[in-house]
This record gives C-alpha cells, sequence and structure tokens, in this order.
RNA sequence: GGAGGGGUGCCCGAGUGGUUAAAGGGGGCGGACUGUAAAUCCGUUGGCUUAGCCUACGUUGGUUCGAAUCCAACCCCCUCCA
C-alpha cells in the first residue's frame, strides 16, 4: 500500500477508497500544508434520494471534513439536463425542471446527515452547476472551451466509447456531457478554488478531462481521484435490495430496512464494507475480520449499527437493531416493523381478504402475487402459516397489541394497526 | 436522400398465421439447506371478482374464422453510401 503523508489519502488509502490517483505525490503534498483544500463531487438530480451505491462518495467526503478540508457538494441541476451516458447503453429519459430541483430538495436533506455546513473553511458548501451551465452562450462558450476538446480523443473515452462500439445510439447531448463536467471542475476551481474532483472509477475520463482543460484555460493545478467500483463479493452491484434500491432518505427506506440490508452483508463483504461505510478505528475493523462463520454476525451487526448512524442517527439505529433482535432472534413483534393504518371496522368485519391485506401492507405487489405466495406457502399471519387465498382478516386475528402481523417469507414484515 | 438491418415481457433474447401470457437466460420474489450470509437445489415471476375474463410483442390501420407472426402507412434506432 502506498504511504502518504496527508491524514487524508492515508485515511482513503488504508481504508480501501482509492482506485486512481493523478499526480500522486503533488496531491499528497498539497493536502498536507495544513490548509483547507477545496473538493468536490458532483450529485446528478435524478432521483429524490441517494442510493447505498453513492454512500462510498459521500462517505469521502465526510473524511475529507474530518481531517481538515473542504467538501463542495455540486448538485447537476444543469448536466442532469444532459444526461451522463457514463456506462448507459440509452440516454436518460428527460426531466423536468421541477422534477429536478424537487431531486436536489431530496438529496439535500441526505448531505445534512453526514457533513457540517456553514461558512467556516472546512465547512461543508453546496452549489449547483445549473447556475453557471444554464446560462452560457452557445458560440461564446464553443470558442472558450470547445477548441480545447479533441474529438478525437473524446471518441476514445470509455462512456463514449464504449456505446459506440455495442452500436448503441448516443446523440450529442449526451456527447457534450464531459464537456460540461469538464468545464464544472474549471468553474469551481474559480469560484471556491477547488483543486480536487473526485468521483467513481467509471468518472476517471470526465475527471481528467477537467484536470486537463483547467491546466489549459486557466495553468490551474488541478487533481483527479476515482474510487473503486462498489459490487458485492459475488459480484453484483451494490445498493440493491428487495424493494429495489436502497436510498439513504428515510422516507423512501425505513431505518430498520437500512439496518437490515447492511445486517445482510454477504461474509466476504464484511471487512471491506466496516472500511467503507463506518468510521471504526482500523485496528478494531482487522479483529473484527478475523471471526470466523456465524461469529461473523455479530459483525454484521456491528457495521448495521454504525452505518444505520450515520444515515439516520443514534436512535433510529438502535431501534432498528431493537427491532431486527425481537423480528428475528425472540420470534415476536418488533417495534418498528412497517405499520399500516386499516379502519377499525374492516379489520374486525371480516371483510378484508388476505391477499388484499398482503397488498395493502406493500408485502405484495398485486393480488395475484400475493396469491401466488400463500398457496406457495410464504405468507403468515400472526406467525401462523396462511395457506388459504380466500382467508379473511377478522377480529379474532387481532393480538393482544391490537395488531395483525402479516408476514412474507421469513424477513418482510408489517403490522396492520386499527385506527 | 438511397440501400440494408432492427424495434418482443423488469433486462437480454427466441419466436415468422392457431396448441403463445409468448422458449431460454439474467434479475426479482418464495421454499429447502444455513448463521437473518454465500453457494447449491426447487418453485414462481402481466392484471383481475382466477376452471373464466382483460391487457400485452414500436404506432395506426388492414387482410383473416384467427396475427407478435402477413400487408400498408408512420415513428424511432443501427450500418454503409450520398
Amino acid at each position: 500500500m502506498d504511504t502518504y503523508r496527508s491524514d487524508f489519502l492515508q485515511a482513503m488509502a488504508a481504508r480501501g477508497f482509492i482506485q486512481d490517483l493523478t499526480h500522486p505525490g503533488e496531491l499528497d503534498a498539497l493536502m498536507a500544508t495544513g490548509t483547507p483544500v477545496p473538493a468536490y463531487i458532483g450529485f446528478d438530480a435524478t432521483a429524490s434520494s441517494l442510493h447505498a451505491g453513492s454512500l462510498v462518495q459521500i462517505m469521502m467526503l465526510r473524511w475529507l471534513q474530518k481531517t481538515g478540508h473542504k467538501p463542495i457538494v455540486l448538485m447537476g441541476g444543469g448536466t442532469t439536463k444532459v444526461g451522463d451516458p457514463t456506462g448507459r447503453d440509452s440516454a436518460r429519459k428527460m426531466l423536468s425542471d421541477a422534477d429536478i430541483q424537487g431531486n436536489i430538495d431530496g438529496i439535500k436533506q441526505v448531505f445534512q446527515k453526514y457533513l457540517t455546513f456553514g461558512d467556516g473553511p472546512t465547512d461543508a458548501v453546496m452549489v449547483n452547476n445549473a447556475d453557471w451551465l444554464d446560462g452560457l452562450n452557445y458560440l461564446a462558450f464553443l470558442r472558450d472551451y470547445g477548441r480545447h476538446f479533441s474529438v478525437n480523443r473524446m471518441l476514445s473515452f470509455d462512456s463514449v466509447k464504449l456505446r459506440l462500439e455495442r452500436e448503441q445510439p448516443m446523440s450529442f447531448l449526451e456527447f457534450n456531457y464531459m464537456i460540461l463536467q469538464s468545464y464544472d471542475f474549471l468553474e469551481l476551481n474559480r469560484r471556491h478554488g477547488v483543486r480536487l474532483q473526485m468521483g467513481g472509477s467509471d468518472q476517471w475520463g470526465n475527471i481528467v478531462n477537467g484536470v486537463e482543460l483547467g491546466r489549459r484555460v486557466d495553468e490551474a493545478e488541478l487533481f483527479g481521484l476515482t474510487t473503486p467500483l462498489l459490487t458485492k463479493a459475488s459480484g453484483e452491484k451494490m445498493g440493491k435490495t428487495a424493494d429495489g434500491a436502497v436510498w439513504l432518505n428515510a422516507d423512501h427506506l425505513s431505518p430498520y430496512a437500512y439496518w437490515q440490508f447492511w445486517r445482510n452483508t454477504e461474509d466476504a463483504d464484511v471487512g471491506r464494507f466496516l472500511k467503507l461505510f463506518t468510521e471504526l478505528p482500523m485496528e478494531e475493523i482487522d479483529r473484527l475480520s478475523t471471526l470466523q462463520g456465524a461469529e461473523l454476525n455479530e459483525a454484521k451487526k456491528i457495521l448495521a449499527h454504525a452505518a444505520t448512524a450515520l444515515c439516520h442517527g443514534e436512535d433510529a439505529a438502535r431501534d432498528a437493531a431493537e427491532t431486527a433482535r425481537r423480528t428475528f432472534e425472540e420470534g415476536g413483534i418488533g417495534e418498528n416493523l412497517p405499520r399500516v393504518q386499516v379502519a377499525r371496522a374492516e379489520l374486525e368485519g371480516g371483510t378484508l381478504g388476505l391477499l388484499a391485506a398482503l397488498v395493502k401492507a406493500g408485502l405484495a405487489a398485486s393480488n395475484g402475487e400475493a396469491r401466488r405466495q400463500v398457496q406457495g406457502g410464504a405468507v403468515r399471519l400472526n406467525d401462523e402459516k396462511a395457506t388459504e387465498p380466500t382467508r379473511m382478516i377478522e377480529a379474532g386475528d387481532i393480538t393482544a397489541d391490537g395488531v395483525v402481523k402479516l408476514s412474507m417469507g421469513k424477513k418482510r414484515h408489517a403490522l396492520l394497526v386499527a385506527e
């Protein structure tokens, strides 16, 4: 492993955040001077929350702040209108300005959990590239910056090359994405003195272009750093779960479900994830990583707790852990299982069918799916297997706690609550 | 503008007049095994008031008893040519 003098690069290298780095020596020297260095990561506003796939970048900004530097969060309000072609075979669907603004508002909430914003030298700042991209003058832009980009070279970057090799369409709009991202870097350097852009390894081409543009236009010495593409040990992409993406906003995915996601980490990933997604000291992580077999479950709980505490707060993490303990280790009813309000009359009157109840509880997407799962023996009503699709929910099904517990398989549970 | 190829379910991809809600794979969900893991095996995977009905193979019309499959027009994509 490379050895660095700066706290930031040292921590990042030790924890497995670094895939590639432009000019490692010079960057290390810059980061070690004791003066806060502004560095940025861009996030496109394609959804109203970020998910676990962006967590590596978020954690890196956190470390940046922790080690005495200044994180700049760039919201891609402008670039989202163009759409990053990287790693895709087709263009993103067009989002309206209102959609984009709504997404930015949602994403802001995530960052407030992880970073300290403000006006101080190491306080985080959030900026929106729509501020400078929206008003660009096409001709002036082409003459000032377009001339620095070689189409020949652009065609050689993976984001473009792979698309063309697969004979998939790429519009001129998308083709411009890397130019705009490069320009962002330049603009951030001018406005905020940003020296470093970070991002996932798929962003390497976009980042390097920005570094070069800065040198050509302003003779600025800029740096780039990329993180490894994060996959599970079994090769799958990170950030997926039963209900889709692992969202970081509590209104998209409950803290309990978030905790569960980390609790179910594959054995082979535990050590790596502890380094990336928690701030436990390295000695502690090394100790946890030596655990074998079922003992590793303890390490997974620690991972789940630490990751959830960062995202949703200590209390939410504790609640989630407690709910999980009761649900799985005692087979009881945990406090934090998803609760669905149902009219008392409906619950007691025997008019609510089991299938409809499962859909209502969010455990099945449709009546048909609910039916199949019931017939397949996957469904439990108050922990009793329910195999009859025509079964109705009745007053007698309400437990002493005043709820009806529905389970889909072993891990997905929900409570119907009379209102 | 010309010539050729193509647009199928969440994704990839077979299918060229009926037995096709559409092979196969991936992904998802569930079951078994386990440690709330992985791997493996099994089931399932459009909707509904489910022995039936409805919706679906780029769009719109047409031929036919019957079309994802044939015809016409249109839209979109790829390749080569101009």
